[in-house]
DNA sequence: CGGCGGATTGACGAGGCTCAAAGTATGTGG
DNA sequence: CCACATACTTTGAGCCTCGTCAATCCGCCG
């Protein structure tokens, strides 16, 4: 694919582009590729030189596989936000997509050479990297969590959040992008215990599970205090 | 303090601010200013609009508390790092001094002002912010592993990388920067259980104690297979 | 219909949190 | 210079949570 279609993007105005005049997003478009990464495949290997990319719809996971092969899920991605390395490969992750997913893919040699001629995309970039880098605490702050209940409490508010359409908005019925596995996997966990603290907050009456994907978020506040959150 | 003496910052290579031009570095240094916080001392409140920095030397550490009081410190700052919000408040984050350490304090405004006219200074900080995401990934895969053990085992291995004088040159006795009680609010676990993880460590000669504050690494290769590290 | 991956549920044991107390460095005042 | 206070650390005992192993159940697709 040649050029990218940015007027329709809903990531328009929030993802590291959004403040490029429509000349120079011409110019970025122009370098990329649009793709489609289906749910479970991979988008870039650990090690290799990938590129960069903004995500437009979808779900991504950052994940490190640990001796043992026991997957560890460091981060998650959603839309408008930014994966890949920018000053060569240093990071041992690889990424892959949770749900089906689109995205824009750049090279890095490429992406580099914009930023370093154009303040306001570099801005950008520097914007959604402290956004990740926020992003990264806020689920350290989570995992650090002492009993598990409050780790899948606060997971599922997080989901919530990210599943409103506006920002701030958390959804009160939303489908659940993860399997039990990966908010194992994302919570330092097991799929056993996941399993068991969603039936003890259910049978709490502080959420309802519909089939196994569909949740409804019955007492968000309740659902706060498990989580310790500061609120 | 009117001006930074830049010229003998031992940070001046690493720091967001060294792709700089001595002229446009002078600028920078103009609005900011230097400052020494002591050991244990608040440096940003959490919710205030604080302003950004970059360290020079000593250790910082971000922390959340929450409901109950609990500490929970979500990342490191070491020498040459940034810290700060640069986008408006948005972090819900305290940041403190684990030991004395020297740093460049930016007003948020000023310092946002003069990344938008330098792609330099804005790539810069993007290299740090991606940096900084980087390390709090490596920090959730390792408080993300099961057995308390590892988790410690990890974290002297980190300290210990970070104590070398030379990246990737791992200190093999160096002194902790961090109390008991720090290392458990790191790694979401208590101040006890880290205490008989270091005696079970010792127990098995893997580390060395000397008084309370300075520690050997043994056997950095036993420590790295407790840690589960991928090498 | 049968196989298959994901999810739930149960039993059991160990790791780690809680509570409690004793031991050890650091500074302070007499 | 010593006694004391304080903060940090170590160590111990008991209980509970959660990880492990195993069986069953559910939805999906061939």
């Amino acid at each position: 694919m040649s050029g990218l279609r940015c007027d329709d993007c809903p990531a328009r105005d929030q993802a590291a582009c959004a403040a490029l005049s429509d000349a120079e997003r011409a110019q970025l478009a122009a370098v990329g590729t649009q793709r489609i990464v289906a749910a479970g495949e991979m988008l870039f290997a650990p090690g290799d030189d990938h590129g960069c990319a903004t995500l437009i719809s979808g779900v991504l996971k950052q994940v490190r596989t640990d001796a043992d092969g026991v997957e560890r899920i460091v981060a998650l991605i959603h839309p408008a936000g930014f994966v890949g390395e920018l000053f060569g490969p240093s990071d041992e992750c690889e990424v892959r997509a949770v749900t089906d997913a689109r995205l824009c893919l750049f090279p890095r040699t490429a992406y580099a050479r914009m930023i370093a001629d154009n303040p306001r995309l570099a801005m950008g970039v520097a914007r959604r990297a402290l956004k990740a880098s926020a992003e990264s605490r806020a689920l350290l702050d989570l995992i650090g969590r002492r009993r598990t209940e409050a780790r899948v409490a606060g997971l599922l508010l997080a989901l919530a959040d990210a599943a409103g359409k506006e920002p701030c908005q958390p959804a009160d019925r939303f489908e659940l992008p993860l399997t039990r596995g990966d908010m194992a996997a994302l919570l330092g966990t097991t799929i056993e215990t996941v399993s068991r603290q969603l039936g003890a907050l259910e049978a709490r009456g502080l959420i309802k599970r519909e089939g196994r994907r569909i949740l409804h978020i019955v007492d968000a506040a309740g659902l706060s205090s498990v989580a310790g959150e500061i609120v």
